[in-house]
DNA sequence: TTTCATAATTGTAATTATTATAAAATTAAA
DNA sequence: TTTAATTTTATAATAATTACAATTATGAAA
């Protein structure tokens, strides 16, 4: 889990101006590190921000993640997730609980080919399958 | 690029019942080796067929990959894309040009940590980027 | 403190991808 | 030819996301 000390001044360290719902949102991400979607986000936030907007959840997420704080993992087809962690790092979806892990992988070791002369910004590693509490439980 | 004498018997191989509609669109597909989207292949077919409906398409796309003639691969957020090449391989996408390139990775070196007990049943791989066409532009 | 400009938040409507459902058309079997 | 099963189609419903304009909060100048 990611430790910060002072939202704020982490907020404001990546050039973002800490306001009372950015600082729940990150705060949320922190302590909940469970890759959430902007609607789980929403709602738990919800109980404790009455007048909470689900925009406001899309702005800050966006901005989050122009300003590098966050980033956005694109496990399941229709939803996009968060990410406090932005070291690289790869995902495992759980087909039966549907739990998302980190986990690292030999970035170094990976060689492509037909990717000669191509720029590479970005890589991501996606896994899917059965996480070790559900195996067990089979 | 994939080549098949027969899209008939290849669906049936698959056990998959050839009708026109299904022939098209996976003859589309092989033909058109660009991991289309469903829109993408609907506006193609729909001018040869005019009757061809979106949710047909839809169906057809979902039997193709239960009967694992087809893979589905997530690239970008909100809409999923089609590949008839259902070996593991990587993919590129280019942010400027948005096309989507395959890739050969060294699947067999992939370490992980992280995932003791885990049982994998799919890997993939997704880069961004930008293209050799793209980069040599600049 | 009041005034004013700017930035952030909110609510609502619009867009887009996808799924659900039931009717119509096609195919295959009796 | 009847009949049943399968496939296709049109339409409506969901759900995630974005667009937009009004409202609210913030912070500096007067
Ligand atoms: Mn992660
Ligand atoms: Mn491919
Ligand atoms: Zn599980
Ligand atoms: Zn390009």
């Amino acid at each position: 889990m990611k430790e910060i000390q002072n939202i704020g001044s982490e907020l404001l360290r990546f050039d973002i101006k800490p306001s009372y719902q950015r600082i729940k949102i990150y705060d949320y991400l922190l302590k909940n590190n469970i890759h959430p979607t902007v609607d789980m986000i929403y709602k738990k936030l919800a109980d404790g921000i009455p007048t909470l907007s689900k925009t406001t959840v899309y702005n800050t997420l966006k901005l989050f993640e122009e300003h590098g704080i966050i980033k956005s993992v694109n496990i399941e087809e229709n939803e996009i997730r968060y990410d406090v962690q932005t070291h690289i790092h790869g995902h495992f979806k759980c087909e039966q609980c549907g739990a998302i892990y980190d986990f690292d992988y030999n970035y170094n070791d990976l060689k492509y080919s037909g990717l000669e002369n191509f720029i590479l910004n970005q890589t991501d590693v996606m896994i899917k399958g059965v996480c070790k509490t559900c195996a067990s439980k089979n």
